[in-house]
RNA sequence: GCAUGCGUAGCUCAGCUGGAUAGAGCAUCGGUCUUCGAAACCGAAUGUCGUUGGUUCGAAUCCAACCGCGUGCGCCA
């Protein structure tokens, strides 16, 4: 029995909302629904804490004057208790004063383990698709993006009271897989003592050894070279001609269930695993076995699939291939080769179906690649086209890709995987926890800091967390449809507005409630909040806006707008540490009220953090 | 060619549902620690919001065209 019940006073928003809101309707005769007061916090304090700019659009369409509707809705408005002061301003703005009676009572209220998130009464779940990784690859910093986009979703959903399936589509079924598995039975490797690298420079082999060069044989002949060229390319093409027949063969022989290669196939799929499952420790991803369901898991469903597609019509052939065409574009889908395999659409088809009617999920977020957009919309489409985006009750489940962009070079362009010189995740997960530790133990060597004299291990895991925190931040702080340059200085920086910034605010927040713990143990446990001064009110109203954040970040999908409110908290408090003493306050009642703002601002950092899988540390 | 995304300060990026003087961080220059943690704070400087037109009380934001960069386009995943 959480004391989630949300009473109004918690958000001063919806309180002032309301009250403009009869107003408007009762001086326009608008319907209530029509009367919106389009409230929001004003970006300037000389303009008041919130704004409503609901009369010139509104005047506009009554053929009134602006200011003159603006007065008339305030002259109704009942916004005692509510706002101090309410002023028209320029062309018919409103600028409104919020009591600070009505501050601190919000933020008393929303003082609670719940911090003013009501939980969800859903019926169904959410099913986020994350990470994504290959079997046999190593992970490179674009699947960082889709581990810690993905995680962050998760988290905000189930913070929000919703059940969540963080599901893995690991590629571990297909072409490359069996490659790998052929080059690595020639090659007479040991499957027992395989490790990620040998399996990792398997696959690349594999993936040069088989790539055909036919474009290469058009091009020559089309330029005339010599014989002796075409020769060349005619032995390297027959070379991937054999390459490719064997890994198909072995396909073959895995599909059907030959038991000696599917054992040496899980033994591939282990240890590429152990260690996506090591950095997911590392990264503080909530991911582990229970989240993996790859392609593979999806093999019986697709001859069904395509059967459905081709049953309802909506599957055609096409010069012996199966495909689904669309109303409003040419690309159709592929769905069946013509050689009767299945493709990555295939697979994604079943997959989606499986997730809204099996896992009962009416949001289905996949958390890829922006390259794939195309991809994703003519899965999407097929999906609704055949029906199998509704729940048993007739519920549409929402099917959403979060395209995020690729991480670039110096020279702008992909950091791609086969590029030879690429920086492996786990490079850089490395390179940020050696800095952060470095750098927790250089401060730490100073008798006055307040880490001096700690275990080594303790630093080390301070150290560890301040690096992640690096790295994670500055993934999730920008928009994530946009391209990013990975640039290893920026992303592991531990000043300004970074990750760290955020874990120091957090620090210093509890490293001021410890000390005032010594001298009133027994003040009274919720001691009444004033907020007079001005970073106490800009402090306060920060606070307050925590729920619709973590609202707007579910419904938007967007993990940076948290990123940045949190780093606005951060600054918030900040200011109120700068220009209002507390533990030095003389007047015992305001020293305590502005402890109890520290203890709310650390409760809300810790809770946006914990959000975000970045871990706050009470003292670095 | 068709589709799609992006052009904001020297650099990296915010800018929400159109709202008042377009904001941060880095870098540069200057100032704050025997006083609640200087990973911080305060100040200075920095802009043709790609271009042109349109919509309107109001446009970085919406629409159109153009310019530039990127990405995707049937038998790979």
């Amino acid at each position: 029995m959480s004391a989630s019940t949300s009473s109004p006073s918690v958000d001063p928003t919806a309180a002032l909302d309301s009250a403009l809101r009869t107003a408007i309707a009762a001086v326009t005769g608008l319907p209530v629904g029509e009367s919106d007061p389009h409230i929001r916090p004003s970006g300037n304090p000389q303009f008041g804490d919130f704004q409503a700019n609901f009369a010139m659009a509104l005047a506009k369409k009554l053929g009134a004057n602006p200011r003159q509707l603006a007065t008339d809705v305030l002259a109704r408005a009942q916004l005692t208790g509510i706002a101090d002061k309410a002023e028209i301003a320029g062309p018919g703005f409103v600028n409104i004063h919020l009591a600070s009676s009505a501050l601190a009572a919000a933020l008393d209220a929303f003082d609670s383990p719940a911090l003013g998130i009501t939980p969800a009464t859903a019926t169904y779940a959410v099913t986020v698709d994350l990470c994504g990784v290959n079997v046999a690859k190593q992970m490179h910093v674009g699947h960082l993006r889709a581990t810690i986009i993905g995680d962050t979703i998760a988290r905000v959903h189930e913070r929000l009271g919703r059940k969540v399936w963080r599901e893995n589509h690991l590629g571990d079924w297909g072409l490359p897989i069996a490659m790998t598995l052929a080059a690595l039975r020639r090659a007479g490797t040991n499957l027992d003592s395989l490790t990620l690298d040998d399996l990792n420079r398997a696959y690349r082999a594999a993936q040069m050894e088989g790539r055909d060069d036919a474009a290469g044989m058009i091009a020559a002949q089309a330029t005339r070279v010599g014989p002796h060229r075409i020769a060349e390319l005619e032995a390297q093409n027959i070379g991937a001609a054999l390459a490719q027949e064997d890994a198909r063969a072995t396909l073959v022989r895995l599909q059907s269930g030959d038991s000696q290669l599917v054992a040496e196939w899980q033994k591939i799929i282990d240890c590429t695993m152990k260690e996506v499952f090591e950095t997911a420790a590392v990264l503080g991803v909530q991911l582990t076995d229970e989240h993996s369901r790859g392609e593979s898991f999806f093999r019986e469903r697709l001859g069904p699939a395509v059967e459905a597609f081709a049953k309802s019509g909506l599957g055609v052939e096409d010069d012996g291939a199966i495909v689904v065409r669309y109303p409003d574009r040419e690309r159709p889908m592929l769905i069946r080769k013509r050689d009767g395999g299945f493709l990555y659409a295939t697979t994604d088809l079943a997959a989606c179906k499986f997730r809204v009617q099996d896992l009962k999920s009416d949001r289905v977020v996949y958390v890829v690649d922006a390259r794939q957009r195309d991809h994703f919309k003519d899965v999407f489409d097929a999906i609704r086209m055949i029906g199998w985006n509704k729940l048993p009750d007739g519920t549409e489940a929402e099917l959403i890709h979060v395209p995020f962009g690729s991480v670039l070079g110096a020279d702008k362009k992909p950091l791609k995987t086969r590029s030879g010189e690429n920086f492996t995740l786990k490079a850089l997960l490395d390179e940020a926890i050696d800095r952060g530790i470095r750098e927790v133990r250089a401060r730490a060597s100073d008798p006055n800091a307040p880490t001096a004299g700690m275990s080594d291990a303790d630093l080390a895991a301070i150290g560890s967390a301040v690096g992640i925190a690096a790295v994670k931040y500055a993934d999730l702080g920008s928009d994530v449809t946009r391209d990013y340059v990975f640039d290893l200085d920026r992303m592991v920086s531990f000043e300004g507005d970074t990750g760290p910034y955020l874990q120091y605010a957090h620090a210093r927040m509890a490293s001021i409630l410890g000390k005032a713990l010594d001298a009133a143990a027994h003040a009274p446990p919720r001691p009444t909040i004033s907020v007079a001064e001005p970073a106490e009110r800009q402090l306060a109203l920060t606070l307050l806006r925590y729920p619709q954040i973590v609202r707007e970040v579910a419904q938007h999908l967007d993990p940076s707008r948290l990123c940045a409110y949190l780093h606005g908290l951060a600054t918030s408090y900040n200011g109120f540490y700068q220009q209002c003493p507390v533990l030095k306050c003389e007047d015992q009642a305001l020293r305590a009220s502005r402890l109890r703002l520290c203890a709310i601002s650390k409760h809300v950092m810790k809770d946006g953090l914990g959000l975000l899988g970045i871990t706050a540390p009470e003292r670095m």
